[in-house]
DNA sequence: CCCCAGTCCTGCGGGC
DNA sequence: TGCCCGCAGGACTGGG
């Protein structure tokens, strides 16, 4: 399930596309159905061909090609969707290719097994309105502990809960909010307006940590085995989760107690009782 | 503002 | 061996 760790790894991953040229685009028919793709084919290529690459970003959990033209390309891999440059997985869930030239690339795909993801051609305005800051709040690497907790603070929802919310801060997902509150010693069902300074201070640290710490092993692929890089290889990350799937297991960290399963909004949440009490641990002595 | 349940979609694994 | 069902959780929507 990208999150920022994996979608800023496939971003890396077609850096070298950079002021490549867009020939042609293709929306490949296949037997599953088809993705969302706006606008039409027809319109989409009209627009893109001939522009040039000018930048590559990162929204949230979004890959966004910047062209020439100001028009941006949007990827949005949602929960099985990859952007590649190697061979996809498989053919039958092949969903769109940008045929480039002028570079080292010739294409980009966006592959997406089970099709809930998106690639939008977007004007400046389209842009505004869907991934503008009324839709998304700041990424969590580049905002300090006092943003964070302004944020957030006078919140009564859950904090792991809140922790998802992308108009909030953008890109932490189900799996990232696990590990970072467990990294904090935060425990996922506090409230956010019970929250004092030091314990955002102490989720700040950890939100860097985590993030940094998946980016540099290039994101998590779990069991199913479904996120790849752009290269079409595994991230290594998930060999490093303190809670994520770990349900029954010793935690690694306080090797005392075991990692507990609970669900919070219909989502699995993973934590360690010990490292992560519910309430302040009583002053000995 | 907040929260919940339902929706999209596919593949996988458990149970019978 | 096959079939059904639940599960995974990104983002969004409608209703309370």
């Amino acid at each position: 399930m990208p999150e920022l760790p994996e979608v800023e790894t496939m971003r890396r991953g077609i850096l070298p596309a950079l002021g490549s040229r867009i020939v042609d685009i293709q929306k490949p028919r296949c037997r599953v159905k088809p993705i969302e793709v706006t606008p039409p084919p027809a319109e989409f290529r009209r627009r893109a061909k001939g522009q040039s690459i000018c930048a590559i970003q990162r929204v949230g959990k979004r890959v966004v090609l910047r062209l020439d033209s100001d028009d941006t390309i949007v990827f949005e891999p949602r929960m099985t969707g990859l952007v590649l440059v190697a061979d996809p997985p498989t053919l039958a869930h092949l969903r769109f290719r940008l045929d480039l030239e002028g570079g080292p690339i010739s294409q980009i795909l966006f592959w997406d097994r089970r099709g809930l993801g998106n690639v939008r051609l977007l004007s400046p305005r389209q842009f505004d309105q869907q991934l503008g800051p009324d839709k998304l709040g700041p990424d969590p690497l580049e905002i300090d502990a006092d943003e964070l907790r302004d944020r957030f603070k006078t919140s009564r929802r859950e904090v792991k809960t809140a922790l998802l919310d992308q108009r909030a801060i953008a890109g932490i997902g189900n799996l990232y909010a696990s590990e970072i509150l467990h990294r904090a010693g935060i425990h996922p069902q506090k409230h956010c307006n019970r929250l004092n300074v030091e314990a955002w201070n102490r989720i700040h640290a950890a939100t860097l940590e985590v993030l940094n710490e998946a980016i540099r092993y290039e994101g998590s692929t779990l069991s199913d085995g479904t996120y790849r890089n752009a290269q079409n290889d595994p991230g290594g990350y998930q060999h490093h989760h303190r809670v994520y799937a770990r349900a029954g297991q010793l935690c690694s960290t306080c090797h005392d107690q075991t990692i507990v399963r609970i669900v919070q909004s219909q989502r699995s949440t993973f934590y360690c009782p010990a490292c992560q009490p519910k309430r302040r641990r009583a002053r000995l002595t």
